[in-house]
DNA sequence: AAATTTACATTAAAACTTCTCATGTGAACA
DNA sequence: TGTTCACATGAGAAGTTTTAATGTAAATTT
């Protein structure tokens, strides 16, 4: 413990993601000499060489990657013991860690936005980060500590986290203006039709009609904005949430197929890590988007 | 985390356990004045008063009970983690924190002294520690981190830790020298005969005989040493577990009471709290003490 | 092949932090 | 009323960290 100063990791951290001292010096806001001797210190203290450096670029050894991931573990676990602290002295202080997958700006039940402004707007000292993840990515990070909370339409759901209810989305299937099927009439499209033509899907498939689900995708795509552009080249059909298109000024060049057939929900949760830490942010952030959505409906 | 350094913490810690700066000093290695001084910094970090100190004596205040249960946390955990970097170097390292019930030196099977003697001579640089408590204690103490392993005759096991069956521990019910039945004759002594004597038992309950169990006891101890002195005051009968006896230079002050009828045994298992850390210590720790079970039957 | 650039190491002196020593304060106690 | 105890304070000493300038070695360019 004598050696091992959060300096050392904080900056090792830092050189990691920076992929280099040069770089980290102006995040840390020192000097690169200073970071030479801090990791050259914390090496020492280690008692092993952690990275590889100089001209020929930088590397982790492999017990530096170990230690890495470690070190990270540490800052983040230690900012959030911080937290805990600070936040005895009444305001609410400490990072606050938000995942979402995309596209939940629009969903009006929600209103995330409307949300962080009034968990904003109380006196506080947070740090919001937000970072827009596939729901695998989002439960892992809960898992992990890096995340604190994370909103998405949680398929599977594994024992380590508590989930809760918060809205449906509606899809609906959608083609582009120079698609062959855009100048159908209504009742000539129906499922069979539909299955004739290439589907692109989410990466993470969750968003994919039950009735299609056996039609093998062609193409994939990771983001809402994506899977909207891929429909646009006439090339593919793609579900879409109804709430992503009301909001879309070109709403004009997508045409929703079989509305009446094709609509299904996906059920969009919170999920937190429980009682790991106790952190009056977290609590109130998690109360406020509970809040919201039982009043949104 | 730039004002919430670990040498705070520590400094808040000890102080703390000394019940004050001036003997801290000693525990710290550093002057009163240095002490005085960072605990200012750190309440002036956290924004609130920690404790309240003077001639008067040195008391927390209550926002500074919960931050210095918080506290001891961190350092916990960052002595873990610390470890777990240096033992990447090659050697184990670390603290180690042992918990068992009391009078498990003389459990011949399990041979405790002899599996740390192995342990420590490995080339290492760990620092032991071996607590002493109940059961229920050591459970607690292994769920929140306080504790690395644990040995002890776990009847209620929680589903947070993981058992490991060690050995059995035979008990027997026992009077002292001064007591009535000292001198009776083996045939005149039967269950409703002892049943009709007063009992002291131990604290956590585990180790009192299924058949007596109806008999509600007029002593209570806390330990096994405690135990042999009220037996050998006369008055109360008490079961001791046999190891302990033979081991005992006055075993003749002490009989065993219808050895045929009354003996009865505990279960004693290893406690651990699965992959919360990955120590190497606690690995070859845990590996030594089955090892030494599985060798001894 | 020489010159240049890039990325880090080294060093001495400056800047900053933390400690100690000596002394001060104020509450409790005799 | 004076003494003791437990901590606070302040000036200077000691220690630590940073900077600025320069060195080095590998990669790139010329």
């Amino acid at each position: 413990m004598k050696l091992l100063r959060n300096t050392l990791l904080e900056t090792f951290v830092t050189v990691v993601e920076c992929g280099g001292f040069t770089d980290a010096q102006y995040a840390l806001g020192i000097t690169q000499s200073a970071i030479s001797i801090r990791i050259r210190d914390l090496e020492t203290a280690l008692g092993y060489r952690i990275c590889e450096r100089g001209r020929g670029g930088f590397r982790l050894t492999e017990r530096g990657e170990i230690a890495y991931r470690k070190a990270g573990d540490i800052l983040r676990s230690a900012r959030d013991f911080d937290a805990e602290l600070l936040e005895l002295r009444g305001t609410i202080t400490g990072d606050l860690r938000i995942g979402t997958v995309d596209a939940v700006n629009t969903l009006a039940e929600l209103n995330l936005a409307q949300v962080l402004k009034r968990f904003l707007d109380r006196p506080n000292e947070v740090q919001l980060e937000v970072v827009v993840a596939s729901p695998t990515e989002l439960t892992q990070k809960l898992i992990t500590g890096d995340l604190h909370v994370a909103i998405a339409p949680f398929r599977n759901q594994v024992s380590e986290l508590t989930y809760t209810e918060l809205c449906q989305e509606e899809h609906r299937l959608y083609c582009g203006r120079d698609h062959p099927l855009f100048d159908l009439p209504d009742d000539q499209i129906d499922l069979d039709v539909i299955s004739e033509h290439q589907i692109c899907q989410r990466s993470y498939n969750i968003l994919v009609s039950p009735v299609l689900q056996t039609v093998h995708p062609k193409a994939v795509v990771a983001n809402m904005e994506a899977m909207a552009m891929m429909i646009e080249t006439g090339h593919y059909l793609g579900p879409l949430p109804v709430h992503f298109i009301e909001t879309w000024a070109h709403r004009d060049r997508l045409r929703e197929l079989a509305p009446d057939k094709l609509n299904w929900n996906s059920t969009f949760y919170l999920a937190t890590r429980p009682s790991v830490v106790h952190r009056r942010a977290v609590e109130i952030l998690v109360q406020d988007i509970i809040e919201s959505c039982l009043s949104g409906e």
